[in-house]
DNA sequence: GATGAATGAGACTTCATTCAT
DNA sequence: CATGAATGAAGTCTCATTCAT
């Protein structure tokens, strides 16, 4: 009905379609990322990703080698540019260090709260990260690095413009600890689920009025 | 014939001895943990768990059904007397809301970066608790919701008694933003292992400074 | 029928025994020289394996950890005790170095010619050796060189006695020559089958006659 | 627009030649030979060949229509022009039985020992023979019978020109004999490689000195 | 109670073969 | 003719669980 030659009434493709490395590439790493999300790695089936992204199981193996690499292909793909674009974002930035705090603020928790993908994103890092060494290393250097840099540099160019105390960017740890709450959150949302976790929209609200009063002069 | 006084020959012995469930039930939920830190819950083996024991494989099975529910006593067992000692410990406080918050800062990165075993059940009740709802249960209840409970008296107390900002009670959010630095360091330390994860030290003195002054009026 | 519980025609044998490592063993290696006699080291199938010990996949894992060194050890479990054997009954030799030498030929085409399990041992080692470094370094040392060694001997004792001429001893390559046609017999019977491949009664005769020609003084 | 002039960035060419059948066979056929030689016939992978030969999987299946034919086509094309060279140069003898002897024996310790490629066909030829009768029919009837064929014949000759005993050419199983060390030497070179294999030049010798007091009269 | 041999479902992975391009 | 993406059957191996001893 829906194909050429379908005699009856099966799940409808089984059809070759053959594709460019280009686009079957990201086919297979939306499955994977599916799967993963909803197994974890150990949990995780070859056979399930291939049928989420509806071809054979052996094809997987024409683009990774193996669950591994597939793995951390994954991950790869979706966070690098989910996080370029949010450095790139910053790198333009309009008005005061405290407007641009407050909007890096907001950021976090919209991508942590609102954006199911990254929570997933998320979520594997830290469950997986302690078993894939490669994956603490991706963790340390394009996402937790980054991030502690930017906040760094904010509280550097609040303190050289007299918004900011002049004594934070020199405190060893302020970035981490001024950082934690937004990551602790998707923590939070993945332990707990969406529902009993604590509320977003508070914690924003209140990390706002806990950094305005410690951090302003 | 087959009986323990033959000392002859072998320097391992099977032993066989039968132990008061008394005895058999932390010994293998003692193992039980260490082979679950170290593996996670799908990758531990329950041959691994009864190795460690010095059991064998069988036994384990006449003490718990399976291996799921192996886990989830292995986690109560060891989070529960944890968790309520350290809460006996502050119903005892000592002097002003300023020291106590202090001193519950402290305790918690203590206890965050100093006890291996409250380490290795935290990253337990991390990775696992979006897997096992009950976890999820445990750990809401038996140990944030304390965790913040303790925070919140003591923000009014501090707002009572003059020293903290009045407003902070009534914030929503609040006490979650100032718990949130103590819990993300053992995640961070899970993920990135002690050496690459933020210095503890580092943290604790940043959170005092900050916490101080946000919350002084 | 002829066991308990029998609801219908099957092939009767899904009963749990529960046998001693001594007797499941040689079980294991028997249904795995069965296995790889007809098919080879790399056509050969663990299932198959399983299924002629009339036991579960998975058993045979509790005992070799591996194709490979269940391979192994089947070669050496059937190929060591023939070969001490033959050993052995040579130590006590009888008579002559003629006679001696007379009944080490026929022994060997026996061996080669009759035994059928002799004879698939033979075909995996010559097969197989290539490919599994051990098995080459276990033939050399276990078989090639002893036989050799054999020879040698006899070579030896013959010139001493006046049997022999007395310059063959020294000559390097002659003990393989004089055992090539022995070994040679197998190869051809293993490539081209008992039916085509040359007769054995009629080269060992030639064999006889010619050494008798070719040593004697 | 894809034509073959565009040498501008790419060193490897895809090139998709289209070359016509007589260049192409042997081209697979040699990749073939040297995948096969390398891995056996269970061992060796299609799309291995392919890389070798330069061409796509896919290429190989115009031209054989499985790995069982393009394996027999291999073998008989290597085999067969080699082994008609050999006989030709035999028929055109030279002199006395006793000298046409001592180069037929020669010339084949040094195709067994130094011609690499004669030496992968044997080895192929011994190691799959037992799985592909037509390979077991082929080596017997144009190798092994040739082979034994000519020395009967020589041994005829020999007793004829009164050089050689008369009883040997009547002898069932004497060619084989005579033969059998020649053959041998590649089996132990197959089985334990080159360097661990008796000495080619001393069995020589010891093949001749052998051969000549046991045939002389 | 205690053991560990035994089971069997199911995981990852390979590779001969096919076929859309 | 030529390519290499795509298929799917089949293989090795793991491990939670059972049960004869």
């Amino acid at each position: 009905m829906s194909s050429r030659d379908d005699t009856s009434s099966l799940p409808s493709r089984p059809q070759r379609r053959r594709l460019p490395v280009e686009e079957r590439t990201p086919q297979i790493l939306d499955a994977a990322l599916e799967e993963f999300a909803a197994r974890g790695y150990a949990g995780a089936r070859m056979a399930e990703v291939a049928r989420r992204a509806g071809i054979a199981k052996g094809l997987i193996y024409h683009y990774f080698p193996s669950k591994t690499e597939l793995f951390q292909a994954t991950v790869r793909a979706c966070t690098r540019p989910t996080f370029e674009a949010a450095e790139r974002s910053f790198a333009a930035h309009p008005g005061s260090a405290r407007e641009v705090l407050r909007t890096l603020v907001d950021l976090g928790y919209d991508k942590a709260g609102n954006d199911p993908r990254d929570r997933t994103l998320f979520r594997l890092l830290i469950t997986e990260a302690a078993n894939v060494p490669e994956l603490a290393a991706f963790y340390r250097e394009e996402v937790l690095s980054r991030s502690l840099g930017i906040v760094r540099r904010l509280l550097a160019e609040g303190a050289a413009s007299g918004e900011f105390r002049p004594d934070l960017p020199d405190a060893p740890g302020y970035a981490e600890v001024v950082l934690a709450p937004v990551l602790m959150l998707p923590v939070w949302q993945m332990m707990l689920g969406e529902q009993d976790a604590p509320a977003p929209e508070a914690m924003r609200a209140a990390h706002h009025a806990m950094l305005m009063a410690a951090l302003s002069r």
